[in-house]
DNA sequence: GTGAAAGCGCTAACAG
DNA sequence: CTGTTAGCGCTTTCAC
């Protein structure tokens, strides 16, 4: 029951006073070397480690990081934790992580608490929209960066991969193979990265002119399972589409699910094309053509922005700053010439 | 810039002292109504919260529960940590999360900065064995519920699936089918499930009456690249086996990967099962034969212990307690009848 | 260079 | 029932 040993310990070993304590192992050089190493040596045998609760109090502010994703057990989100939380450590700064369930009103709960932590910082894929939203996070008085979605109202630093000129690449690619009547299960509507990717797909299309069929660009939420529905759904049209174009990596799953439930072969009645990476693409057959993002690089923009912006604590009004990355296009075996 | 409202300005606005303020909202109903009228109406509109970072400070330990795990990124730990997350919260708890990488050094050197946080427990999976391992967890006065793995020499409360028998009932299952020449592509060595799943093989065998094969039973390490070489070696070998059993998702993921490309057909060539379950199994050709566990109750299950746990402080010494769930065999295509 | 003292915001005896 | 008081452990002026 050894009671962990407080700075008064140290101070009483080390015949000094706790403020020189304090100092002596503070970065600080104000005291005497002599001191310093009686001090120092207190530290060591006792094993002493300041209260991090204490000096939080003190700062008013805790040192730790909140992550908040809209799904932990999506490996894509789980990527971008690790990489958050190695940053975050390597910093001294531990990672507080919740789940929003891609669900804005449990997300400002969740914020909500958060700030009331007095947590140093958030990173945030955002799921809100709407009037208020954005407001609602400047309230929080905490710094905050967004990742992957952008909140359209908001003045935050927010770090992504280029979604339109992702869904740009692979559309394009779908093009060259022939393909002229190509579908895309998109996002929610509502976020951002929905929007651009859907913007990418049409744009690319009009400029080889071909005119989106608007019926072939469906809502699947981001969610596998909507995916599927909505792949049967295409799946199954008289004029059914060559070629499908998955805003994400749980939808391509999902449409690849459905169309092989169907009894289609992709690529040779079907090609199937998603953004994002698809963990253990290598056994999947048939592997997907794919566009993926850097998570590793995305996670580490993010934490070194929050952490410079931890750093002024809102001090000199710093203007948001974007980091926008290049995708990188993975050509595998589910897309090829639509059929005859 | 509005400075977070203290209980002071509580106090001030309520015309009461900050004590009265204090108990008036806690749970205490040990002031008269009115003035408890009058203080939550004031807390209400200052929209006060009390500051936890003060309340951790004065209980002496934050409301927080760390979770480590080997590896974020896998699913089934993320959705362990999602698990755990929601029943957290849900009991007024954060979570704090680090990422171990399978690796004992760092995962203590974590488990030690988690414990001077003075966090209120730990949900670990545990990669360390030897001597003084589970003394030095001891010796970090905080409670830890270990999962998954577990530790030797440890006195901890422990939740996991029934690893001996889920390798059993895949065995047993392969036996049936008329396999004799059975691989297994184990974990860790020095970790308890793998050393368990190795018993439940090796035992089935025995108790059919075929000797297992040693030179079968190779080390994997739970890594996915270990299983894909050591697949490698044992499909190239003459007398190869007829059916492997891949002791984890990871590896069995390898081990599919590198059959796949040695030009071999599973199942027709060569029979594969698998414990842990395998994301999108439903998406992967051919679907996994598993055995797989139900991560929301060991979660659940976890959290419950932990939350008990940390009630009474290690007040009064429960005795640790085991949970030990029952897996479930999943039948898939990647298993058939050997070949001729 | 070092120590005394105040205070971060809250809780919990202990008096009244 | 309510207020006074004394800390939780640390940092940080401000004197000496």
């Amino acid at each position: 029951m050894t009671a962990m040993p407080t700075i008064r310990d140290v101070a009483r070993l080390a015949g000094v006073s706790t403020s020189t304590v304090s100092l002596a192992l503070g970065s600080g050089n104000r005291v005497s070397p002599e001191t310093a190493g009686r001090v120092w040596a207190a530290a060591e045998q006792l094993g002493y480690q300041p209260n991090p609760l204490a000096q939080s109090l003190k700062r008013g502010h805790a040192r730790m990081i909140g992550v908040i994703v809209g799904d932990i057990s999506n490996p894509f989100f789980g990527r971008l934790l690790k990489g958050v939380e190695r940053r975050a450590l390597e910093a001294g700064f531990h990672v507080v992580v919740s789940d929003s369930d891609a669900n804005a009103t449990r997300e400002l709960a969740v914020l909500q608490k958060l700030a009331a932590q007095r947590i140093g910082g958030i990173v945030l894929t955002p799921h809100g929209g709407g009037e208020d939203y954005a407001a609602r996070l400047h309230g929080l008085q905490t710094p905050i960066v967004t990742v992957d979605h952008r909140v359209p109202g908001g003045r935050f630093d927010y770090v992504a991969s280029d979604g339109c000129l992702a869904a740009a690449m692979l559309t394009e690619h779908l093009l060259n193979l022939g393909h002229r009547r190509l579908a895309q299960i998109a996002g929610r509507p509502d976020l951002w990265t929905a929007v651009e990717r859907k913007r990418g797909f049409r744009m690319t299309l009009q400029a080889a002119g071909v005119e989106p069929d608007e019926s072939l660009i469906v809502d699947g939420n981001y969610v596998d399972s909507v995916a599927y529905e909505q792949t049967m759904r295409l799946m199954t049209r008289p004029d059914r589409p060559t070629a499908i174009l998955a805003a994400n990596n749980m939808m391509a799953l999902g449409a690849l699910q459905a169309i092989q439930e169907l009894g289609f072969s992709c690529p040779r009645d079907v090609s199937l094309a998603a953004i994002d990476d698809v963990p253990w693409s290598a056994v999947i057959r048939p592997t997907l053509t794919m566009v993926v993002q850097d998570v590793d690089r995305l996670a580490r923009a993010a934490t070194d922005f929050l952490l410079e912006r931890m750093e002024d604590r809102g001090r000199q009004e710093v203007a948001p700053r974007d980091l926008i990355l290049i995708p990188r296009l993975v050509l595998g075996t589910s897309t090829s010439q639509p059929p005859r």
